[in-house]
DNA sequence: GCAAGACTGGAACGGATCGTTCCGCTCTGC
DNA sequence: GCAGAGCGGAACGATCCGTTCCAGTCTTGC
């Protein structure tokens, strides 16, 4: 398992990893760590994590734009799942079920804010939101989501979701995932009845990211 | 409306409250906030804040321990419900909207772990323990409630609502109403299927409040 | 072998933040 | 009219944190 455990090269690639690992560790359980924290998590010094990122925010960045791209990629793959003519439900619980897992909302969310978001970040989050629309109203289309659920709710959600944080790591998603079949159940059509107040707009939740 | 305005006394008085609101607000907002914060949302100096309370710590107690008497109160409102013979899902459906209303559980949560608790709150804590465990046995009982949700469940769901947070406080109230009828609809006896992991035990909860 | 330099650990620095104290002022209640 | 309760806000000291810097280690090309 251990690779060529000697030689500098093979030490700063292992390093790499190491240290990203650490961060998202570190920040997803306080996103206002120290870098100092991220350092000595990955058992590393603090020269190890200013070699890789010029400074903190650089770091932030490139662990949201991470989780972004896991994000997409669930969102993708559900997508995909309905052109293969799966069945709709299935389709968006694993959906669900998969952004739960990859703990990206947790982490894109509470970094929301710490940080300026730079082009690539921006182009990213429109895509996902694309295909975010995409995958909701063909689900919806096909009857198996209430109607009156929208897009931004099912982000509001996840966000909900996200912040359950008990225990360890293992712990904290079996939790997650208990709460995510208890609202399944609630997002499946139909509906018992009406659901009180509007949906968030997009905008109120594109507010989480500027900073003031 | 306004009490004899002059009166040293009387602006005394008022700036009791002004000064208790100000902070619930501003620690709810962020519970990490400065004082210099809490006192310039009063309007008012900091002095005004030390003659009141000895420290931040002291504050922090304060606006806890009413956060929890308010939940006291909705809990034992609604098992004084169950005892008058009301509809038992009736009775536990406005419980968890006053509490979700209340704001109660947002403060005692995001104030959970930055001030070491005094006697009078694990009393309290105690209290509202037990209220919430007959309040939750009895609504089972009744038939009303899933066989498979316990009492720590009802906390952790709170939790997740009170971490909706967007917009103004009206439009935060709103959507948080929006998602507690979502997910009381999947709390409602009976459920479709079986909910994955077991509960949270109560200890897992207790190890939020210490600070360590 | 050996020297240049890539890489690292961690101490040191400077700026920012925040809880608390303190001082001078105002206005009241007697 | 005056003693002092109550107040605003500047000042202080402690703490924290991002970043820089330096001295040491190990690799690798020659």
């Amino acid at each position: 398992m251990t690779k060529p455990l000697s030689g500098r090269k093979a030490q700063a690639a292992r390093n790499d990893e190491v240290i990203l690992e650490a961060a998202r560790a570190v920040f997803l359980d306080d996103p206002g760590a120290p870098i100092a924290a991220v350092a000595e998590r990955a058992g590393v010094g603090i020269s190890a994590l200013y070699r890789r990122y010029p400074s903190k925010e650089e770091l932030l960045r490139k662990l949201c734009t991470d989780g972004l791209a896991a994000y997409i990629a669930a969102a993708q793959a559900a997508v995909d799942d309905l052109d293969a003519g799966r069945d709709a439900w299935a389709a968006f619980a694993s959906f669900m079920r998969r952004v739960v897992d990859a703990g990206s909302t947790s982490l894109t969310i509470r970094l929301a804010g710490t940080f300026t978001p730079n082009e690539q970040l921006y182009r990213d989050a429109r895509h996902g939101d694309t295909l975010n629309n995409e995958l909701i109203r063909r689900v919806r289309e096909a009857g198996a989501l209430r109607d009156d659920i929208e897009v931004a709710d099912v982000g509001l959600i996840l966000e909900q979701i996200a912040s359950v944080r008990l225990g360890d790591d293992q712990r904290t998603a079996q939790l997650r995932h208990r709460y995510l079949a208890l609202v399944l159940e609630a997002l499946r059509h139909p509906g018992h009845g009406d659901l009180p107040g509007p949906p968030p707009r997009p905008e109120e939740l594109a507010a989480r990211w500027s900073t003031p």
